[in-house]
RNA sequence: GCCCUGGUAGCUCAAUUGGAUAGAGCACCUGCCUUCUAAGCAGGGGGUUACAGGUUCGAUUCCUGUCCAGGGUACCA
């Protein structure tokens, strides 16, 4: 529609011999007394003209062809702006077009099939995933699913390092609960990881091989159990919030393929980097950052993070992505723009990648701040969360706001199921239109397969129409800015304007062709949040 | 110090990315169930969009400065 809206302005335009340096924009109008559409072309013209705005939207409206098949008038107000109301026909029209393919309705081939990878959580297997970690792995996972109603070809990557400071201490952590269980009064280190999942695997390893291993503390085995028990832990969380990775990327790759030699001689062959105290540097500084920063340490004889993130960047252009998204957590914005600075410098194309960067989640339980700490053990996990709320809560809850803004999650308020659950208005919505077509089935009323939809005239019912086309526009528009909580939004706004169908038009009524055609409104409405909410990861209700 | 994010109703947040009278939910009042689910609907009160300037037809949105909050600023990741 706001492509048809454009052209028969476009063509005023031409007719007036205006030129336009961009493209005309039509949009949306916020109140319904300004109509369904709106530009402002207009206003744009003023100075070009010289003349005011307002006599160069009635030369424009003048220009318009007089009649046409689906706007019903053409309005002019202050300061010149131009409204398009659209006719019944045309607002009821959405129905067929969504009973063409209901399921699929919304999606767009903006995409083109063009290949993106979407890389998020992305944490090391240190311990059990934590809410902060729940916020971007939603976040990720919803913007790889938009992604997929836009028609892109989407892979999502987790990218891991088992080989770290950390993983090593997680190793000695469980080996201290090892010799603990044994009976030695072994003293507690502050660096060690203490949460009950340690307790656990020491505990496999006493019932599997006894004391063997009491005196050998740099045994793989610790480590690797530790390991091989928390990724589980991880991927089972994950699993139950329906997030699934396409592939997981160790670093340990990027040394063993030589792709860090690679990098860094590379990076050394274009000058990119200078020796100063026994270490390499990059000269982010001739790369638009502003400080030049170690890629290879001395101290000890190894790679910075930076030089693998650099390195593992390279393998995305290399794999052939149209579209690269990162998502991170706000302690990390400070690192990429050095990865950004070096791919500059081994010229790749930075414009392909977008970052995601999302606040942190505060975690408050009954008003109080509960502090999170992987290492003392003192956060609440995510698959606790999950336990205590379910996953569409959980999932809704870290997608409706802004990332940029800070989350604040009250454990109390999310565990009420009472009235301040978004969730359920919208749950409620879908479970109320099963409900009337249950009934309609117990009445043994037959769905028509072509129901007389110039029937639905109420104000609820255009509404609701004229909602239901946004649908599409709402997809397309996400697809862009990568920010899910216009999802929810939407699905806000669509579910109030149904309730307040629910509550003024009476769908089952004696007025047979009314029913039929209330019926397929109402089934469309539930199509439509249910594609929304699949979007989101949450389910719709036949009950509740 | 410098660099990111934020600051909007009592609280938690929106605002079609520069549009028209800034909107929802919660909380607080008032109505609406003999009828498809009242977990709903209708109505009311509540705002100098942190502050001060600037840009223009038009600013919550862009620019500058100040204040407040969170994060970053390692040869940790």
């Amino acid at each position: 529609m706001i492509k048809n809206i454009q052209i028969l302005l476009e063509n005023a335009l031409g007719k007036l011999n205006i030129q336009l340096d961009n493209t005309i924009l039509v949009e949306r109008t916020r109140k319904i007394e300004f109509g369904h559409f709106t530009t402002n072309v207009a206003l744009t013209l003023p100075k070009k003209l010289r003349r005011p705005p307002i006599k160069i939207a009635e030369d424009i409206v003048a220009a318009l062809p007089d009649s046409n098949e689906f706007i019903e008038k053409i309005e002019i107000k202050n300061p010149g702006f131009i409204n398009f109301f659209l006719t019944s026909k045309t607002l009821q029209n959405v129905l067929d077009e969504i009973y063409e393919d209901p399921e699929n309705f919304g999606k767009c081939n903006a995409g083109d099939g063009k290949k993106v990878q979407v890389e998020f959580v992305s944490a090391n297997p240190t311990g059990p995933l934590t809410v902060g970690h729940g916020r971007q792995a939603v976040l990720g996972d919803c913007i790889a699913r938009i992604l997929d109603w836009n028609s892109y070809n989407v892979e999502r990557e987790y990218y891991y390092n088992d080989a770290g400071r950390q993983m090593r201490i997680l190793g000695l952590s469980t080996f201290h609960r090892y010799k603990e269980i044994l009976g030695y009064d072994e003293p507690m280190n502050e660096d060690y990881y203490q949460g009950q999942y340690i307790k656990e695997v020491a505990q496999k390893i006493v019932d599997d091989y006894g004391d063997k291993f009491v005196d050998d503390p740099e045994n793989e085995i610790f480590k690797n159990s530790s390991e091989k028990f928390v990724f589980n832990d991880i991927k089972e969380t994950l699993k139950r919030l329906d997030i699934h990775f396409d592939n997981y990327y160790n670093e340990k790759a990027l040394y063993e393929d030589g792709k860090i030699d690679d990098i860094l001689n590379k990076l050394e062959e274009i000058d990119a980097t200078y020796k100063k105290d026994g270490a390499i540097w990059f000269r982010g500084t001739k790369y638009g950052v502003a400080d030049d920063r170690v890629l290879w340490k001395s101290v000890v004889n190894e790679a910075t993070y930076r030089l693998p993130d650099i390195a593992y960047h390279c393998t995305k252009f290399e794999r052939g992505y149209d579209k690269i998204i990162d998502v991170f957590g706000a302690d990390h914005h400070g690192t990429y723009p050095d990865v950004l600075a070096g791919l500059k410098a081994l010229d790749y194309n930075t414009e392909k990648i977008q970052v995601v960067i999302h606040q942190f989640v505060t975690l408050t339980r009954g008003g109080e701040k509960v502090k999170m700490s992987t290492r003392k053990a003192t956060y609440v996990t995510l698959d606790e969360l999950i336990g205590e709320v379910g996953k569409d809560v959980v999932r809704y809850f870290f997608v409706m706001r802004n990332a940029n803004s800070h989350l604040d999650f009250d454990l109390e308020l999310a565990k009420t199921e009472g009235d301040e659950n978004p969730v359920f208005y919208l749950q409620y919505a879908t479970a109320r239109i099963s409900s009337i077509h249950r009934k309609a089935k117990r009445l043994n009323i037959k769905t028509s397969d072509n129901p007389d939809y110039s029937l639905l005239k109420t104000k609820e019912e255009y509404n609701l129409l004229y909602t239901l086309s946004e649908f599409k526009e709402v997809v397309q528009t996400c697809g862009k800015t990568l920010e899910p909580q216009q999802i929810t939004n939407y699905l806000q706004k669509l579910a109030s304007f149904f309730h307040k169908f629910y509550t003024e038009c009476v769908v089952i009524s004696d007025d047979s062709e009314l029913t039929q055609a209330r019926l397929a409104l109402a089934k469309a409405t539930r199509f439509i949040l249910v594609n929304g909410l699949k979007i989101v990861g949450v389910d719709g209700l036949e009950k509740m």
